[in-house]
RNA sequence: GGGCGGUUAGCUCAGUUGGUUAGAGCGCCUCCCUUACACGGAGGAGGUCACAGGUUCGAGUCCUGUACCGCCCA
């Protein structure tokens, strides 16, 4: 037992006992086994953290993950189960590099000035610097996995995961190469995925063109274009409408509606396309909206997603007339070498000269930009790799239908299912440097392409030492979706880890990412391990500012949101009970401080109690509980151990059901309204009384304590174990808090008449401090009572030491009988059913007032007795279940004693 | 265009099989530094649960529609 500080400053114990617990190999599953408190082939919870990018620090995002993953880890632990939660981050290719390009530009320099081999040194370095970091984030909010198993996306054992992977997808045929429609960022210089596009709204314009018809009389051009002449001569035109002029290089054919009357007669004509001078078909198609523009479209099958669908139907050529990096390439003739939107100003204005521009239209749309660096993205064709999605898409969908997995809250179950069925073929190869470089090589000799588990010397076909391998990474995410049994040994099936620990139990992670990642990790978990990642899927929301917004880095307080800073301020526990306890599960959560407020005070009542109940314990050591006979446990301590075994109840079966906001905030109610506020306040007639009993009262303060302790752990671990270390030792079990068995409520611990009673005695006391209250009794001022209570009086009277205490009476002139006449010029209370209080105060009493008092009383008590007597009057009677029945037949019956004394008291005043 | 969520006390939010007089924190009013705690204690005020219908003996909770705010997908 040891002295606790007279505040609680966290400061002074997190970083310590957090050391301690690790050091002491609390965090790993093989310890509680060695320790005897989870049996070696019992239950097993496992969660594998998402991994957060190493291309910053953590948000608190990053925190409501971490503490909600340690709380069930904690929990999990607690419960006996031999629990694993795995740590690490993500080598987060596109983000990353960006990040460090980013910073390579403030020195003037691009990653291509260094090259590929000193470019990712770089990244390196930078990877190393924010991986510490992290790594101190997740320290400093306490979460207690395991670091020995840490891992990280490409460390030796996930590439070979990854290779892995890929191989056996090649080798299935759910993997393929080929030139197909992707998104490309000019600035990345590589493909994106269709969720790393983020559409953003724009004001920009509508060109309407024209482009001449080639007819008997005008059969092209007969002047240079740019000359002002060059349509001259041509006789129809065709117009229509684009968003991207410079596009006009490369296309192929225009395309009309079939069933249009303005256009019908010109299918199967030629134009000619201005500038480059190539003849292009006029085409009918279904897929054109008469009611867009003028109702032709231009058609450039290589760098627009519906005009590639039209160029199939039509044969049209794919004509890509860009660079990587967005410049106008060889194919758009005169304009080559321009920058795109330059070559859009320059071929608007040529088209202006040769007339051929028709009108200039506002237009507001929206254009997909890319995620990491806003450039905006140009769809172009392109030959990358791609993973057939659809037959994987079904299993994940009947994976979540037939219950094999679980998503929480459910309703995102159906968001899963309509990405999952309307998901395109997922394009996973990056024209980076920085990820896992694709393990397929050409041969140059014969042709041959393969892929390869081990670097291959030569050509498996042909012998050839002349093959190289695939340039291009993998998408991040390709390696990500892994995650699962890529950090538990896999490929290695064997593995004693992916054995043990695999699927994971559960995914927590915002619902933001979904798509990005649950979808993947369950498709590719189904098909290389034919199983689920995770039995359940929880998903956090946003969190937001106390004003709703979406906290950014480049708002002016964003400081304020900085999980580290909000550590420092209110501690570890605030932020983590805060972040646990005020939010519902897939709802976005406005982070008010006065909620951190709350919450850092509560660590402070909590250890307020603690540090009362220590100073009151004697040298002797505690008697358990069971070993004190039943007779010495007053009212107040049958009433709290009950109360802690009916929460005990509660909160397990809250925490079963991922329930944790309600069960953490039960338990803080708990601890402050009713074991604070009434039964320390009720120990204290004993404990302040050196002839009582205060063996019992101690043990029971210490017991209460210590189980509420344990309950609360898990949301706030750093309070709850610093206080336990101080407990004595026969008050616990083991040597670490952490490691402590998770409570069990025994259901004939349950003391109702207790309960019930203690319930009456509170009204009492609250009733009087009401009165006192009303007529302004000075605070320490003792006053006189008489108590009518009826058939309540054997037990009410011996609580007289309690009554006293807690409602400042004066012990002499305290009556508690069965019967007695009212007092004259007494406050008057009539408290429940049939107890009257009478509060003879000297001098005060104001009767008008009084009786004004038990009218108002009179009226609230019979409106109520009017409600329930029609609804028993009604179908209520008839319909509703007996116990509902009955017990609204009890409230009335109550509620009639109650009237009939307010009813006696106010006759007595008039 | 399709889908989803939110709307509960001044503010931030709970309220999971529909069933006592709808809760918490903070704020507000009155009193109190009573040797665990002023990061506190005691008492109190404050809500037609967005709106309109419906189902039901009974609706904050289920159904339909409307409004406003927000999100996702196309």
């Amino acid at each position: 037992m040891t002295e606790l500080s007279k505040t609680y400053n966290p400061k002074e114990h997190e970083q310590r006992l957090y050391r301690w617990w690790e050091e002491q190999g609390y965090f790993k599953p093989e310890t509680a086994v060695r320790e005897g408190r989870a049996a070696p082939d019992g239950p097993r919870f496992c969660i594998t953290m998402p991994p957060p990018n190493v291309t910053g620090i953590l948000h608190l995002g990053h925190a409501m993950t971490a503490a909600l993953e340690d709380l069930m880890t904690r929990y999990y632990r607690m419960r006996g189960f031999e629990t694993l939660y795995l740590p690490g981050s993500d080598h987060a290719g596109i983000a990353t590099q960006n990040v460090v390009e980013r910073e390579l530009r403030k020195e003037g320099l691009s990653r291509h000035d260094l090259g590929r081999e000193a470019f990712v040194a770089k990244v390196w370095e930078w990877k190393e610097k924010m991986h510490a970091r992290i790594t101190e984030q997740h320290r400093q909010l306490g979460i207690s996995c395991d670091w020995e198993r840490e891992r990280f996306t490409l460390d030796e054992g996930l590439s070979r995961a990854v290779r892995t992977a890929f191989h056996t997808l090649y080798e299935r045929g759910l993997i393929y190469r080929g030139p197909y429609m992707v998104n490309w960022c000019p600035r990345c210089e590589s493909a994106i995925s269709d969720l790393e596009v983020i559409p953003h709204e724009h004001d920009s314009h509508l060109w309407v063109i024209r482009y001449p018809i080639l007819t008997e009389d005008w059969d092209g051009p007969r002047h240079p274009w740019g000359s002002g002449r060059w349509a001259e001569g041509a006789t129809h035109f065709i117009e229509m409408a684009t968003t991207r002029p410079e596009t006009i290089l490369g296309d192929s054919g225009v395309a009309v509606h079939p069933d249009d009357p303005r256009w019908q007669a010109m299918i199967g004509q030629t134009a000619m396309l201005p500038a480059i001078e190539r003849r292009i078909p006029i085409v009918g198609d279904e897929a054109v909206e008469p009611e867009f523009g003028t109702g032709a479209v231009k058609v450039t099958p290589a760098h627009d997603p519906t005009d590639y669908e039209i160029g199939q139907r039509h044969n049209l050529a794919q004509i890509d007339v860009m660079t990587d990096v967005g410049t106008m390439n060889d194919q758009a003739g005169p304009y080559a070498g321009l920058e795109r939107y330059a070559c859009r100003e320059a071929i608007v204005a040529d088209f202006e000269k040769e007339g051929l521009l028709v009108r200039i239209e506002d237009y507001h749309h929206t254009v997909g930009h890319c995620q990491r660096c806003d450039t905006v993205i140009e769809p172009r064709i392109s030959t990358q790799w791609f993973v057939h999605t659809k037959p994987l898409a079904e299993q994940a969908i009947a994976a979540v239908k037939n219950g094999d997995m679980r998503i929480i809250p459910e309703r995102f179950e159906k968001v899963f299912f309509h990405w999952m069925e309307n998901n395109h073929d997922w394009c996973i190869s990056r024209q980076l440097w920085w990820g896992h470089r694709i393990p397929v090589w050409y041969c140059d000799e014969c042709g041959h392409q393969w892929s390869s588990l081990q670097d291959p010397q030569t050509c498996p076909k042909c012998g050839s030492q002349n093959i190289r391998q695939d340039e291009d990474v993998l998408d991040t995410w390709f390696s990500s979706g892994l995650w699962p049994f890529s950090t538990l040994g896999w490929p290695d099936e064997e593995a004693p880890d992916l054995r043990r620990y695999f699927p994971n139990d559960m995914r927590e992670t915002g619902y933001d990412i979904l798509f990005f990642w649950v979808a993947r990790e369950t498709m590719l978990s189904l098909a290389l391990m034919g199983r689920v990642p995770y039995t359940t899927v929880y998903l956090h929301g946003l969190v937001r500012n106390e004003r709703g917004e979406k906290i950014s880095k480049s708002m002016p307080d964003a400081w304020k949101y900085d999980p580290l800073y909000i550590i420092e301020e209110y501690g570890t526990d605030a932020l983590r009970y805060t972040l646990t306890t005020s939010s519902s599960p897939g709802n976005d959560m406005n982070l008010d401080s006065r909620r951190l407020e709350g919450a850092r005070n509560f660590a402070n009542k909590l250890w307020q109690a603690a540090r009362f109940i220590l100073m009151n314990l004697s040298s002797e050591p505690l008697v358990p509980l069971t070993e004190l006979p039943r007779e010495r446990f007053t009212l107040a301590d049958r009433w709290i151990l009950s109360r802690l075994n009916r929460l005990t109840a509660s909160v397990f079966k809250l925490m079963e059901n991922q329930q944790y906001g309600e069960a953490g905030r039960s338990i803080r109610n708990f601890i402050w309204d009713e074991f604070c506020d009434w039964y320390i306040e009720a120990s204290k007639v004993r404990l302040h009384d050196a002839d009582a009993d205060q063996t019992v009262p101690r043990s029971v303060l210490v017991t209460v304590l210590e189980q509420s302790l344990r309950l609360l752990h898990p949301f706030m671990p750093f309070v709850t174990e610093a206080i336990w270390q101080a407990l004595p030792a026969e008050a616990k079990d083991g040597p670490a808090l952490i490691l402590a068995p998770w409570p069990l409520a025994q259901a004939e611990r349950d003391d109702p008449a207790a309960e019930a009673h203690m319930a009456l005695l509170m009204e009492i006391i609250r009733g009087i401090r009401n009165v006192r209250a009303e007529y302004n009794v000075a605070a320490g001022k003792r006053i006189a009572a008489t108590i009518i209570a009826a058939a309540h009086q054997p037990w009410l009277a011996e609580q007289r030491p309690l009554l006293t205490f807690l409602a400042r009476l004066d012990e002499a002139q305290l009556e508690i009988v069965a019967a007695h006449e009212p007092l004259p010029q007494a406050a008057t209370l009539v408290v429940e059913q049939e107890i009257v209080v009478y509060l003879p105060l000297a001098g005060l009493v104001d009767l008008a007032a009084e009786q004004a008092r038990l009218r108002k009383a009179l009226q609230n008590v019979e409106q109520r007795i009017a409600t329930a007597e029609q609804r028993l009057a009604g179908p209520f009677a008839q319909k509703a279940p007996a116990a509902i029945v009955q017990r609204e037949r009890d409230k009335v019956t109550a509620l009639r004693l109650e009237a009939e004394q307010l009813r006696e008291q106010i006759a007595r005043l008039a």
